[in-house]
DNA sequence: TCTGGGGTCCTAGGACCC
DNA sequence: TCTGGGGTCCTAGGACCC
């Protein structure tokens, strides 16, 4: 059996561990450059915020219902990430336990004898609320996909199910996958969701009893044949063990303002590049190709989003590379290339990929792999910047003053990252 | 005025190899 | 008149996830 543990209203939640005087007020948490609304309590959907919509089109009710607004707040959410999962591991055993998204993760609990797995799951809930202050909603079947149909009615009906949902056997898979739209299935996006429904197929359980030949040669081939399977109840999607190396590594940010300097764009994108290759070097990767993208403001406002399409060039690196200073260089002269004067650029962004092994980087005949001293260096670097938890040290390209970055105008203190702001109780 | 930032997997088709 | 039969690798694009 599996189990799919689910942060309620993540963000929401964190910011309501530290601020006891918002458990019932509605509360609604923004993306980046306080864009979009990313979470909303339960009292905020109920006023009608919607999920994914951008906050001025919501401004009016969230200022109407007295909504608490929070410009998301990373360093909160991570922590308390780290503590949900320390929590599970605890439970169910550290190999166990598949993190599968800053607020998901997924169980394996074939050690857990049939009949205790009701009275785990609650146990599993209780501890972590104890634990972290965070409340979360658990599916248990023999599938992911099926979990994750018993996780979603585990919250959709919250009174009537305690926010935990067990689909262990025939008789309630059926019940559930009957009240299932196919939209609501984990694998099935909007536009297969379309498709079925014009096929005629509309509930879960009409998916679940179609050949999965069909499926392999209508749904994206062996996806779609092993959703077919797992909605059966045959698990198809296995467990991933350890945390898997990143294949592709980006950065990519809107800016708080248009930018129109060159400057600020290299700025930009030395900042970008920094953080990539940080993330590169935590992996123990290095990259054989770096590009860089800048997207322009639309020229009329017929493009969604009053975006202009992006503009991107790639190069190749002599050797693959995780040092910072070996990859900016490359990165502004691909900015070089692909700038245009007078333009007004909306959001830029930088990709590593073709990842290795930073323990077997292959040299060339002209170009040896750098010394030994770079990766002293950086690790001095990381290791400031980690035990500081903020980027103290840093190169001069990426710039001083930032006035392009993002807008996080209502974030949060950093209670459980930051000495200086730690919580005070009076 | 104003709409995020990451990722994954799969397939088809083209270039190239012997 | 008449021109094979395998492969591999890479990229673009589509679909999906949170």
């Amino acid at each position: 059996m599996k189990a799919i543990v689910d942060c309620n209203s993540f963000y929401c939640s964190c910011e309501r561990v530290f601020r006891p005087d918002l458990w019932n007020r509605p509360v609604v948490v923004l993306s980046n450059n306080d864009g979009c609304i990313v979470s909303r309590s339960d009292e905020a959907k109920r006023i009608g915020v919607k999920m994914a919509g951008p906050y001025f089109q919501a401004k009016h009710i969230i200022e109407k219902n007295d909504v608490a607004v929070f410009s998301s707040n990373y360093h909160l959410y991570g922590d308390m990430s780290m503590r949900v999962m320390d929590a599970l591991r605890a439970m169910a055993g550290k190999e166990n336990v598949e993190v599968y998204s800053v607020d998901e993760a997924f169980l394996d609990l074939d050690h857990i004898p049939f009949e205790h797995l009701e009275e785990f799951a609650q146990e599993l809930k209780q501890v972590v609320e104890q634990w972290t202050g965070i409340s979360v909603s658990v599916g248990v079947a023999p599938s992911k996909t099926l979990a994750k149909i018993a996780n979603h009615i585990a919250k959709k009906e919250k009174e009537k199910t305690g926010c935990v949902t067990l689909l262990i056997n025939d008789e309630q898979q059926r019940t559930a996958l009957q009240q299932i739209r196919v939209n609501e299935i984990w694998g099935v996006g909007g536009a297969y969701a379309d498709k079925l429904v014009n096929w005629g197929i509309t509930s879960a359980w009409e998916l679940r009893n179609m050949p999965e030949e069909w499926a392999q040669a209508n749904m994206g081939g062996v996806a779609g044949a092993r959703l077919i399977k797992e909605l059966r109840g045959q698990p198809s999607i296995i467990m991933k063990k350890e945390l898997e190396v990143k294949k592709r590594i980006a950065t990519t940010r809107m800016f708080g303002r248009p930018v129109t300097e060159l400057c600020e764009l290299k700025e930009a994108i030395a900042t970008y590049t920094s953080r990539a290759a940080e993330k590169l070097r935590r992996q123990h990767c290095a990259a054989k190709t770096i590009s860089v993208f800048i997207v322009p403001r639309g020229d009329d406002h017929s493009t969604s989003f009053h975006h202009g399409p992006a503009i991107s060039n790639c190069a190749s690196l002599p050797s693959a590379t995780s040092f910072t200073n070996e990859l900016i260089g490359p990165a502004l002269k691909l900015v070089d290339d692909i700038f245009e004067r007078g333009k007004a650029y909306k959001k830029a962004g930088v990709m590593l990929s073709g990842l290795v092994p930073d323990d077997s980087i292959q040299g060339n005949f002209f170009c040896f792999p750098a010394k030994h001293t770079n990766r002293f260096l950086m690790s001095a670097v990381d290791n400031v910047n980690f035990s500081m938890r903020d980027d103290v040290v840093k190169f001069c390209s990426s710039g001083i003053s930032k006035n392009w970055k993002m807008r996080q105008e209502l974030r949060s203190k950093r209670h459980s990252t930051r000495w200086n702001e730690l919580k005070v109780v009076s």
